[in-house]
DNA sequence: AAGAGTAGCAACCGCATGCAT
DNA sequence: AATGCATGCGGTTGCTACTCT
């Protein structure tokens, strides 16, 4: 069988999502033997998390998202999986194309701008114990790191408390259009999913997954309940299957957070700067006080 | 109006990882 | 313990649309 590559058709979507629809995500690879499309189990796989899979945002980003994706970038690094996981809404791979095409070059900029002006004052840090270039230049750049630590982890704290009444007024949700399938539009809520794969909402079949999807799985649902279309996945989680995840994800998240020690010591040598501009003065807290 | 250059994004590729046997 | 397989992840590519000359 010759695999078809390139973009995906509508008609393609409609066969993986019914496929789904019955089968539940995973097992991708006997998806294209069992579905008839062309294409690798691996395409079918991308397809779907990146743009078929329900909670997806599509479109802008926010100016809360831009901060967010930058201090998480200055966090971890180009670990798009682990900062896609504090954006429920967005995928791995539109974080990565928008930090590419745009969040990189604007830092570019605005650090060169910084460094020329150190530059011209002759002020280039000398002081600091940090070595890094884009750290050096410090003051603005540290301050706004911080407010937007604070709003990662604000936003976290508001995905871990979401109440009842969010998934209520999403249920109130119109369901999709038969037939207004254009790629900008389909599938792009739970709520339009969910009314197209029910058997999926109500589980997938766990004999058959990996405990890696169960985990990834588990993931995308216990994310997408900080989206109000999400919550209704989250409220098919067993009570105990929701307390072990939280309690991994706890240990991941302290794991990641001890790691950023060097980080964290170099943004925040220079405290005296911290007190004016209206940024947020966050201290680091320990890092299980994020839940 | 047309060709060249550029930006944005979807998809692909290859390596890493984890699980089952 | 070793091996094979399925999946996850990050880097890269290539197509399309837009802008500039």
């Amino acid at each position: 069988m010759v695999e078809k590559k390139g973009p995906w058709t509508p008609e393609e979507d409609i066969t993986l999502v019914s496929y789904i629809q019955e089968h539940g995500p995973g097992n991708w690879k006997s998806v294209p033997i069992n579905t008839g499309l062309l294409r690798s189990g691996k395409s079918c796989r991308l397809r779907w998390i990146n743009y078929l899979r329900p909670g997806i945002k599509r479109g802008n980003f926010t100016q809360q998202e831009d901060r967010m994706i930058i201090h998480l970038q200055a966090l971890l690094g180009n670990r798009w999986a682990a900062m896609a996981s504090y954006l429920p809404q967005r995928t791995d791979n539109d974080i990565k194309n928008y930090w590419n095409a745009h969040l990189k070059k604007r830092l570019n900029n605005s650090v060169s701008d910084t460094d020329q002006e150190n530059h011209n004052r002759g002020a280039l840090a000398s002081s600091s114990s940090c070595s890094q270039p884009n750290i050096i230049a410090k003051g603005q750049w540290e301050r706004q790191l911080q407010t937007n630590i604070h709003m990662a982890k604000q936003a976290l704290s508001d995905a871990l408390s979401l109440d009842n009444k969010v998934a209520i007024s999403s249920h109130q949700q119109q369901p999709p259009q038969p037939g207004n399938l254009s790629t900008t539009t389909y599938p792009s809520s739970v709520e339009n999913i969910s009314r197209l794969l029910p058997n999926w909402l109500k589980s997938s079949p766990k004999s058959s997954q990996t405990s890696s999807e169960n985990t990834s799985a588990f993931n995308n649902r216990f994310l997408s309940r900080s989206t109000s279309e999400g919550f209704k996945n989250y409220n098919n989680l067993e009570a105990s299957e929701t307390t072990s995840f939280l309690q991994e994800r706890k240990l991941d998240t302290e794991a990641q957070m001890s790691s950023f020690g060097f980080l964290e010591n170099c943004v925040f040598d220079d405290a005296a700067a911290q007190e004016h501009d209206g940024f947020v003065n966050v201290p680091l807290d320990e890092p299980h006080e994020l839940f």
